[in-house]
DNA sequence: GCCGTTTTCGGCCCGACTGTTTTCAGTCG
């Protein structure tokens, strides 16, 4: 079986942190690093590409080298290399790295000295007041790896990016009070409108940085100040989010903000680029020797390094650059796009509003058209109808339909896909609605194969429209369950069968790289809410921060139409 | 280990903060 090509990643990851602390080259590691996430960006396996005669090397980030590494894993499934270095060093240490305040050097020190290769170990050490005797370490070392060491089970390492808005919002409102301060933003993984967020990155300008420090580290929920600078502070949140506060004079707002948005790859990219052309880039400015040529803001930053502005959910170093250079950016979606959400529940099942709240609550937000998408029976947990059940139901929506105004109320079901393929409402009823979203809710722990097979028998039913969360992910609850997503999607393409970028922020599902492969094999997508209530139709914009995050235009969103367009396309030969 | 209108060898982004140092390593973003 052909490994995945995120699987391949990991084993690089994997591998680029053990030979970390084995102190190797940092390019060489870094070279790991990369070469993982180009294979995670990719929207062709690279068992197919080889297959094809393909020529990795061509590539960024991967040469002869790593070729042969991969094809090396491809045949064999494994990489010699990390299972001999895994010999010598245990693999958990690669865990304990993630713990803040431990990198590479002393995860080593620690197993080397104390034999230190678990979280349960270093709370023993830390605790018994081994780890201060060491050199290098010392009693307040101690103290917070004890500390970060008992958290890590208390609290989520990463934030849903709804939860994270919920809290940032408060602490702008209060820092906003400060004399002096002129603006307030949050950059980061934040502003990049990643799924999760591990912290809040929020930069500001004023005339003097004293008394915005001296603010921020007074705001009444936080739990701890992790550290205190003139331009830069760190606490964490009673909640266990970390909020980094960085102030820069204005001059410099737009260097600022373009090195604290990221990502990392990107920054490197960039500041690569300003090598290159004898420039040097830092959170102050693009500098000539010692002469600031741009950094007020990130337009200025990006002209002088002879790029296109690039949005802040591109900058991954995922092509966004080459593609700046050459003037091929795509022009993201953007929320006024969307004329209609394709997926939304109501009393009839398990939503809180009836259909005619939800319509009015759509109408409201300038849709143009909803579709009213309850649960099939065998989704019992959300009291889902059948084919009688959905009988009425439909006459229940297409009175409501008669009396909306300015909307228009599709008919549609969230259907099961129930294990053998096979989908959970007759087509006599099937028949009677104007769309279908399909789903898998139950035998998640199916193999890739098998689960790729069942849902690709569910859109051989001629009224298959729209496959809803693709992988079933809940974040920090469910992983996705495994399933051949190139597979797929161009048994979708073939088929004339969408999928779901489900907008729910526990959900966000498509992921942005499954939607920027969607968009390179040319499928088009739906984003949904799956709202559950009148208020939840709001999610919406949750949805496009991630398709733009996949590099998705209006023309390839299924709901960006008018509803005649739209029905065209959903008509299946 | 990758990469090339400076280079097939010699580079590889840049700065802030902390703690343990006595001039700086480690970590982080």
């Amino acid at each position: 079986m052909p490994k995945q090509n995120t699987e391949i990643a990991d084993i690089f990851d994997r591998y680029a942190a053990l030979l970390e602390m084995q102190d190797a080259n940092v390019f060489r590691v870094r070279a790991y690093r990369d070469a993982a996430r180009t294979l995670r960006g990719l929207s062709k396996s690279v068992a197919a590409m080889l297959d094809e005669g393909a020529d990795l090397t061509e590539l960024s980030h991967i040469g002869d080298e790593l070729q042969k590494k991969i094809q090396t894993i491809l045949e064999t499934g494994h990489l010699p290399q990390l299972d001999k270095l895994g010999k010598s060093i245990p693999p958990e240490l690669a865990d304990l790295e993630a713990l803040p305040g431990l990198g590479p050097k002393r995860v080593m020190a620690l197993y080397q000295a104390l034999k230190i290769d678990s979280l349960q170990d270093l709370l023993d050490a830390a605790q018994a007041g081994r780890i201060r005797e060491l050199s290098g370490f010392g009693e307040k070392t101690e103290k917070k790896l004890l500390e970060e060491a008992q958290r890590r089970a208390q609290f989520l390492k990463r934030f849903e990016l709804a939860a994270a808005e919920q809290m940032a919002a408060p602490l702008l409102d209060y820092l906003r009070d400060v004399k002096g301060m002129k603006k307030v933003i949050i950059a980061g993984s934040y502003r990049r409108r990643r799924a999760t967020v591990g912290d809040l990155d929020i930069l500001v300008t004023a005339t003097k940085g004293a008394p915005v420090m001296d603010r921020f580290v007074r705001y009444e929920d936080i739990g701890e100040v992790v550290s205190q600078g003139g331009t830069r502070s760190t606490v964490r949140l009673q909640s266990g989010l970390q909020v980094d506060l960085r102030v820069v004079p204005e001059v410099s707002y737009g260097a600022a903000l373009h090195y604290f948005t990221g990502s990392k790859a990107h920054n490197i990219a960039t500041r690569t680029i300003a090598v290159k052309k004898g420039l040097k880039l830092n959170e102050y400015g693009l500098y000539k020797s010692n002469e600031r040529v741009a950094g007020r803001t990130e337009q200025d930053v990006y002209a002088a390094l002879g790029l296109a502005y690039i949005e802040p959910e591109l900058r991954e170093d995922r092509g966004e650059i080459e593609a700046a250079q050459r003037g091929r950016l795509p022009g993201l979606i953007e929320l006024k796009d969307i004329r209609g959400d394709l997926h939304a529940h109501t009393k009839a099942t398990d939503g809180q509003n009836t259909i005619e709240e939800m319509a009015e609550a759509a109408s409201k937000r300038g849709y143009s058209y909803l579709a009213i998408s309850d649960h099939t029976q065998h989704v019992t947990i959300a009291q889902g109808l059948d084919a009688k059940g959905f009988a009425a139901h439909i006459e229940a929506i297409e009175s409501a339909n008669e009396k909306a105004e300015g909307i228009r109320l599709l008919k549609a079901a969230e259907v099961d896909i129930l294990e053998d393929g096979s989908l959970d409402l007759p087509d006599s009823i099937l028949k009677q609605l104007d769309l279908t979203v399909c789903a898998v809710h139950y035998q998640f722990d199916l193999t890739s194969a098998q689960q790729t097979e069942r849902i690709i028998r569910a859109m051989d039913n001629p009224y298959f429209n729209i496959l809803a969360h693709p992988t079933g992910r809940l974040m920090g609850k469910r992983e996705p369950y495994p399933v051949d997503m190139e597979r797929l999607m161009k048994a979708a393409l073939e088929r004339g069968c969408f999928l779901e970028i489900n907008a729910q922020p526990a959900r966000l599902d498509l992921s942005d790289e499954h939607a920027r492969m969607a968009k390179d094999m040319g499928l088009k997508l739906a984003i949904a809410t799956d709202a559950h209530s009148a208020d939840t139709l709001g999610y919406m914009r949750f949805g496009v921060d991630q398709a733009r995050r996949g590099w998705v235009e209006p023309a390839d969103v299924l709901n960006t139409r008018s509803w005649s367009d739209l029905k065209a396309l959903l008509k299946r030969s």
